[in-house]
RNA sequence: GGGAUUUUAGCUCAGCUGGGAGAGCAUCUGCCUUACAAGCAGAGGGUCACAGGUUCGAGCCCUGUAGGUCCCACCA
């Protein structure tokens, strides 16, 4: 037993050792296993161009909290590990780096870059797992999964075919988001508006005569933001009901610059009260337009390439980029006397989350799902509570979406990902979407295809990623055991693009939700509340945290003092503050050890027989009151922190055995252990203290070790040998033969004696070292009892030479200071150190504080509703509260009066 | 424009279904007491944003006002 602690506790290269331990040992590892129940939880793929940031720490944190306690609960528990190929993220990457060598991606072809992709993929997919590892994360690795493996590409292809036959799935010509510079669509989750300072350009339209020819005498004016797009206008549209324009019903009006008529249209998406009530309508760029278009049979003319230079339809602005031929426009018309002045304008502008460029609105053909029928069991089964949002609140988020869901653009133009599983046949066009390559064209029977070049947006497998990764389309028993899945663990900010696509998914799919609750986080912010962010440079690395700190530290801090889906502020204060309650609970262990070592020696015992080694039943005879106190309340910490951890309050549940260990434990049993094992020869009281220390410390180790599991395993493995590991022992649970009601009771009111004497000390300037004789009066029998019982710790903390207990006052100096607790007096008669109108002064103010206190509770008994309504317990309290109260207010006003004398 | 959320000690935040205002850090005082100075003991500090209302009783419920944050939609 005999093992040197150091005397603070240094995490450096304990975690990476016991990390190794665990590996090898298997326990992430879960198989099948139908005499337990099955506890899932998949990982939120990070990207594999991911670096772990606080985000994923925060995230892997709670996952692993929640994995870890309902192993140790008997759960058969798989945390289920991998990454995800982040489409557009990792294109974009790669195309850097190629552009770093001075490549362009097309110089080197489809099957050229995604060699390089792949390459990428290997070097550095799974950086971000191992820096999991160094969190502490349980994850089955035997296990890992890729978004673009096998399996998962076979999942997709199936997941689109199927969709495809039941007519889900379609490819149309609509109005898409358009990445000019990364030259694909986008889906309108990946859209992100930003507040810009432009122009409102007022220009005017000839109207166009009799003679067809433009008016020189009347026009119709209106305001756009981006004038470049009159290049494919097609119309002007009025309100129907706005009789300011009654005349021009039916007439045209003549575009400039391109020199041709177009009608005057009227439709209802005309707001009358904004600007002149006149918008020029433009179907090829603009979605509003686009539906006017529709509904007025307009023609769509785009006058854009992919990367949003003008096309031929430009006439002579062919070839100019959007902001340059918008410049020249607006001086055409201009010189023209078309246009009728500029205003500032501040306006929202559309640009792609991935690399913030302005997004144009085209027209194009691309895939689609169709979201009206699959939604609705993922609408169904929020309401329902099938699937429960923590915190509540996200269900408002979550309907908002889906009560306002359109049709997701599902195809993308990009290299990186899941090619589209749709054919066309090279005779005739036909497209045949098929589980592969099909032989023969069902229309024209040509037997040569090519493969739509477009990939899928990533997030489409993602939200395969709960049945995809245990084996779907294959119904594995993996599957049918740890599908449905339990709980999600994510960021908000990811409701849209994963969550609801999963649920979805998951009911069309698999005929069952993918998970019952889902546990939302927020962000983590740097101390001044700021999004960590490169730009800023104010991320914080948590591998250097680690570093410094340990894992433990870490975990700590982002979980303490945080609810769920509230966004947290991230100091270095509190990291060393988790760090000092690791260093506390080290230094809890050491002065057990150092105990048990003393006890061997001093009593000759021998390691294999201890007196305190034995089971609770064996001790239960010599535990003392203030063992059965520290027990029962620790019982009641195990009761209440389940209930947190069941409920998800993860943050509530671990300042419970924070408090716990280090108020309770730490600087009250510990010290009042003190004198027993130093002070006294009574070895059964001592075989009792020890016995309690090591068995409240190694349950609360267990109810620490979710949060903090490499210090707990360090420490149980350092305290005892029946079990081979933490992580895998049983989760504590309440003991009614632990609860010791009465215990409890007595130690609240020694230690509020206790603190009330160290108090009066203080306040009176007595040093530590002078030591003085207390008495403690009461008429109750019970009271004395505790008191004699405790004299042995109480006269050490309270700093004290001697306690006598006693029925009255007899013998007691008149100038005793008093200390007034429940049912009992405290006197300490050293009046040569007392300051008389110090104390007259204190007295006072708890005089008044008892008047108060009477008054208001005389209040509330004299209320009869709230004699009626009340519970009648409450009653019961208020009845005795006041009653202490008053006896209180007796004492301290004799006491006052004689001071005063 | 619609919605959510937030306003509690100097700072950052807890506060469960309404019933005597809490933690950490910071500040002040006293202690190197044989587990821990990354510690111990004690103290000060809050009209719980504001105004109404419901209730015997409101930090908590309702209405309104003001400030902050965020999401959605996007009006040319």
């Amino acid at each position: 037993m005999k093992k040197e602690l150091a005397k603070t506790y240094d995490p450096k290269g304990i975690e990476d050792r016991i990390y190794q331990t665990w590996m090898q040992k298997g326990y992430f590892h879960a198989e099948v296993d139908h005499s337990k129940k099955p506890f899932t939880i998949v990982i939120p793929p990070p990207n594999i161009t991911g670096q772990l940031h606080m985000g994923h720490a925060l995230d892997e944190t709670m996952q692993d909290i929640l994995i870890r306690y309902k192993r140790m609960q008997g759960y058969n528990a798989l945390w289920q590990p991998g990454t995800d190929h982040a489409s557009i993220a990792t294109e974009v990457k790669i195309i850097e780096k190629l552009k770093a060598e001075g490549i362009d991606k097309r110089d080197l072809g489809r099957e050229g870059f995604l060699k390089r992709a792949w390459e990428w993929k290997e070097e550095y997919g799974g950086r971000i797992l191992n820096q999991l590892k160094k969190l502490g994360a349980s994850c089955d690795w035997e296990r890992e999964r890729f978004t673009m493996d096998e399996g998962c590409n076979k999942a997709v292809t199936e997941v689109f075919c199927k969709m495809h036959e039941k007519g889900w799935i379609y490819k149309g010509k609509r109005m898409v988001n358009w990445c000019p510079v990364c030259k694909t669509s986008i889906s309108d989750a990946e859209v992100v508006y930003e507040e810009q300072q432009g122009h409102f350009w007022h220009i005017k339209y000839p109207l166009v005569d009799a003679d067809g020819k433009p008016s020189t005498t009347e026009f119709l004016e209106f305001a756009t933001t981006r004038p470049e797009t009159m290049l494919g206008d097609t119309a002007v549209a009025i309100n129907p009901n706005d009789e300011r324009y009654a005349h021009l019903r039916g007439k045209k009006v003549w575009l400039p610059i391109v020199n041709k008529a177009i009608p005057v249209v009227e439709d209802d998406y005309v707001d009358m009260e904004f600007g002149t009530g006149v918008v020029k309508i433009t179907p090829a760029h603009d979605p509003n337009d686009f539906e006017v278009g529709k509904r007025h049979n307009l023609d769509v003319i785009n006058i854009l390439n992919d990367d949003a230079t003008i096309n031929e339809n430009g006439g002579k602005y062919c070839g100019l980029d959007r902001y340059e031929c918008r410049k020249q426009i607006v001086e055409e018309l201009d010189s023209l006397g078309l246009l009728v002045r500029i205003e500032d304008y501040s306006h929202n502008v559309g640009t792609h989350d991935r690399c913030n460029t302005t997004v144009e609105p085209m027209v194009k053909d691309q895939w689609f799902v169709k979201m009206d029928e699959l939604i609705k069991p993922a609408v169904k089964a929020v309401q329902d509570g099938e699937i429960k949002l923590i915190p509540e609140r996200m269900d408002k988020t979550y309907f908002n979406w889906t009560d306002n869901i359109r049709d997701w653009c599902i195809s993308r133009q990009l290299w990186w990902g899941h090619r589209i599983p749709a054919y066309y046949c090279d005779e005739c066009g036909e497209v045949v979407v098929a589980r592969s390559m099909p032989e023969k064209c069902p229309h024209c029977g040509g037997t040569h295809f090519t493969q739509d070049p477009d990939t899928l947006d990533t997030w489409f497998s993602s939200a395969l990623w709960p049945f995809s990764t245990l084996g779907w389309p294959e119904m594995t028993e993996d599957l049918k055991y740890f599908y449905p899945t339990d709980v999600l663990v994510t960021g908000y900010d990811i409701i849209f693009f994963w969550v609801i696509r999963m649920i979805f998914s998951g009911y069309e799919q698999m005929g069952e939700k993918p998970f019952h609750t889902v546990l939302f986080h927020g962000l983590v912010r740097d101390s001044q509340g700021r999004k960590m962010s490169k730009s800023l440079g104010n991320g914080i690395d948590p591998l250097e945290i680690i570093d410094q700190y340990g894992a433990d530290a870490l975990r700590l801090t982002l979980i303490t003092g945080n609810a769920p889906g509230n966004d947290m502020r991230f100091y270095m204060e509190r990291v060393e503050a988790s760090r000092n309650f690791a260093n506390k609970v080290w230094n809890a262990t050491r002065f057990i050890m150092m105990n048990f070592d003393q006890a061997m020696e001093k009593r000759g015992l021998s390691e294999d027989a201890l007196p305190w080694d034995v089971s609770f039943d064996a001790i239960k005879e010599k535990l003392q009151p203030v063992d059965k106190w520290i027990l029962s309340r620790h019982n009641k910490v195990i009761r209440e922190m389940t209930a947190n951890m069941d409920a998800f309050e993860l943050g509530i549940a671990v300042s419970k055995v924070y408090d716990f260990i280090w108020d309770e434990f730490c600087d009250w049993y510990i010290e009042m252990v003190k004198p027993r094992l130093y002070n006294s020869d009574d070895t059964d009281s001592q075989d009792a203290a020890l016995w309690t220390l090591k068995y409240v410390l190694i349950d609360s180790l267990k109810l620490l070790h979710p949060y903090m599991p490499f210090i707990t395993e360090e420490i149980f493995d350092t305290l005892q040998n029946e079990e081979e590991s933490i992580m895998i022992s049983k989760w504590p649970e309440y003991m009614d033969a632990m609860d010791f009601a009465k215990e409890e009771n007595d130690l609240e009111t020694l230690k509020e004696a206790i603190r009330g004497i160290r108090n009066i000390r203080t306040q009176m300037n007595v040093a530590p070292s002078r030591k003085a004789k207390v008495y403690v009066v009461s008429e109750k029998e019970t009271i004395r009892n505790t008191f004699a019982e405790g004299a042995l710790f109480f006269a050490p903390l309270a700093y004290a030479s001697e306690v006598e207990v006693q029925a009255d006052k007899t013998g007691i100096a008149d100038d005793a200071v008093s200390v007034v607790i429940p049912d009992a007096n405290i006197y300490i008669p050293f009046a040569e150190l007392v300051d008389i109108a110090q104390e007259i002064e204190r007295l006072t103010k708890e005089e008044a504080r008892l008047h108060s206190e009477i008054a208001r509770g005389e209040g509330m008994l004299n209320n009869e509703r709230f004699i009626s309504k009340a519970p009648a317990a409450k009653v019961e309290e208020e009845k005795e509260k006041l009653a202490k109260n008053k006896q209180m207010l007796e004492q301290v006003s004799e006491r006052l009066s004689q001071l005063k004398k």
